[in-house]
DNA sequence: CGAGTGACCGCAA
DNA sequence: ATTGCGGCCACTC
């Protein structure tokens, strides 16, 4: 049968491919869809070693907060955000309420 | 094949 | 409010 592939990794990745622009998810959320609640750290991990052709950018934790990206250092991942429209805080933060997207359409 | 790491989250005190 | 700890799957060496 070939029941979607079960693969937790691949569940993610489609579900970051999935992201619209403009518009954010957290690991906890992304593994939580994939079938794993308290996952979120392969989300992480993945994500590192994950293919660059998906927006992993969209991706932020629980605080809103870029990962990879700390107050003070500006990295191209939250600038990718501001590009897409995404109003990225001083310290890297975005509206998770504004943003979050939630994948029911 | 075995062990370690990883861009996290949730709860408890 | 903050801090500390455990837990989960996948990937790499």
């Amino acid at each position: 049968m070939t029941p979607t592939e079960p693969n937790f990794s691949h569940r993610v990745y489609e579900l970051v491919a999935q992201i619209p622009p403009g518009r954010v998810m957290t690991y906890g959320q992304l593994a939580a869809l994939a079938g794993h609640p308290r996952a979120a750290r392969i989300v992480g991990g993945i994500a590192h070693f994950g293919p660059e052709d998906l927006p992993w950018h969209r991706v932020v934790n629980k605080q809103g907060g870029l990962a990879g990206a700390f107050p003070g250092g500006r990295s191209e991942q939250g600038r990718r955000l501001e590009a897409e429209g995404v109003e990225v805080s001083v310290d890297y933060k975005v509206k998770l309420e504004e943003l979050i997207w939630y994948p029911d359409r």
